[in-house]
DNA sequence: TAGTGCATGTAATGCGTTACATGATTTC
DNA sequence: GAAATCATGTAACGCATTACATGCACTA
């Protein structure tokens, strides 16, 4: 089984209690989105291969005239999640447009390219407000789900302190 | 011209001096990688497709037998730039390896969790380190140019503080 | 003379999104 | 009965990396 980004996903969220394709995409969007992505045209195929491997199982769960297919992890599919677990390789790749624009602000006069910062602090201040939006009040979280979530939120106030910082600091110095 | 990701980035870097693709790569790695890479396999194509719009301007720089083009960007293109520049769009987009594993850590026993929070520390020690790196000391750099290099640096320290805190946290909670 | 760096490029492959097609069920 | 939601899936496309092929020039 050639194991993938997204393979890690299903395995981690369907590990929680059994999900169909559509269910998995929603438990992404809620969850893990904002630091890892996944959309259809990768989950349906990727269920496939998984059941093939057999680490995970799928089972008719039509509900009506609706049809409805249930994965849940096998064995074989628990004990490959726990090693990808173990792993401690921590290569972050990021692709951050707003820096990129910021890096070649020196281009533009002085106010725009502060402008530029403004936009930038707008950006985290809106993926707060994003991420805020999705605490349902549903009850604790386990330890280190709520710790990720922390991460976001901690990691957007850290961002718009930064700009505000970086704002007076350009003003101050020009 | 279907502006993608790609040619702002070598819009922006030719704009300060004529380059080759070679020395863009290298400018990329030196530069902005870290939140925006960029491949062999984009940069060269994209220049011809840049010089087709008229956005650059290829000349021949031959050094003896080894053959070399550089480029320079053409009205049409600092215009583009600008245009780009003035853009106020701030999606950004997140992969991250060792955030879904502390997502699914609480699958682990205890202390493998932590260690998780552990290693996430030592990318951003790596990452700190690499950066530290970069600073090849030649004089000032352009104010927004350093703004970036400093979230580079500032947004790894963030990082390992907050590891460090959550690690305290959770120990102390359990 | 062997190794490294300069320099250009392409082909194969993989990753991921978008847009579309289809149809049932629930809710207003 | 219209709209939203549940549910599955694929085809086309775009973005990006990796690996390879080629050859010159410098330096140890």
């Amino acid at each position: 089984m050639e194991a993938s980004a997204v393979t890690w996903a299903i395995l981690g969220l369907i590990r929680q209690r059994p999900m169909s394709g559509y269910d998995l995409k929603r438990a992404v969007d809620r969850t893990i989105r904002h630091f890892w992505a996944a959309s259809y045209g990768q989950i349906y195929p990727e269920l496939r291969r998984l059941e093939d491997a057999g680490w995970i199982e799928g089972a008719d769960a039509a509900n009506g005239g609706r049809s409805r297919r249930l994965y849940r992890l096998t064995d074989a599919g628990r004990v490959a999640l726990e090693d990808w677990l173990h792993g401690h390789e921590t290569r972050l790749e990021l692709r951050d447009e707003s820096l990129l624009r910021l890096f070649f602000a020196d281009a533009l006069p002085p106010e725009e390219a502060l402008g530029l910062l403004a936009a930038r602090r707008e950006g985290y201040r809106m993926m707060l407000a994003y991420l805020r939006g999705l605490d349902d009040g549903t009850g604790p979280d386990p330890p280190f789900v709520d710790v990720v979530y922390r991460w976001g939120l901690d990691h957007c106030e850290w961002g718009i302190e930064w700009c505000d910082r970086q704002e007076r600091r350009l003003r101050q110095s020009s």
